[in-house]
DNA sequence: AAATTGACGGGTG
DNA sequence: CCACCCGCCAATT
């Protein structure tokens, strides 16, 4: 576990029920603005990511972005159980969903 | 060190 | 809105 990976995963812990951040969101905060691709390596490669709300993680264009059907659908069941609108597609508002941490929050862990 | 993997992002037609 | 292409960067092999 990189220092970039645990910044990664403490960002994804700090997002709140019912809200979503995007993976470029994610790894400009963990110090890489255009390492989307790398949050989503990431994710794929941690298999401890249980106990991380790893679904509060989104495409940029509102929409789910895992490949895997079963995990797809997972993700998106585990969203509208949060309250998130979210169509069969794995669309949804990022104008209503999207989350943005207080500089103070990601700060303090 | 080079190639490969990966759940991305933004622009274009 | 949708399909497609190219650039981006870290971890893995």
């Amino acid at each position: 576990m990189t220092p970039y990976t645990e910044r990664v995963v403490e960002i994804i812990k700090a997002i709140p029920r019912g809200r979503v951040m995007t993976y470029g969101q994610v790894a400009e905060l963990a110090g890489s603005r255009r390492g989307a691709r790398q949050v989503a390596w990431i994710l794929h490669s941690l298999s401890e990511a249980c106990g991380l709300p790893w679904h509060r993680v989104v495409s940029s264009k509102g929409c789910v972005a895992v490949k895997d059907e079963e995990a797809r659908y997972t993700q998106i069941l585990l969203l509208q159980n949060e309250g998130v609108e979210v169509d069969e597609q794995g669309r949804m508002d990022l104008h209503k969903t999207q989350y943005f941490p207080s500089p103070e929050t990601e700060k303090r862990g």
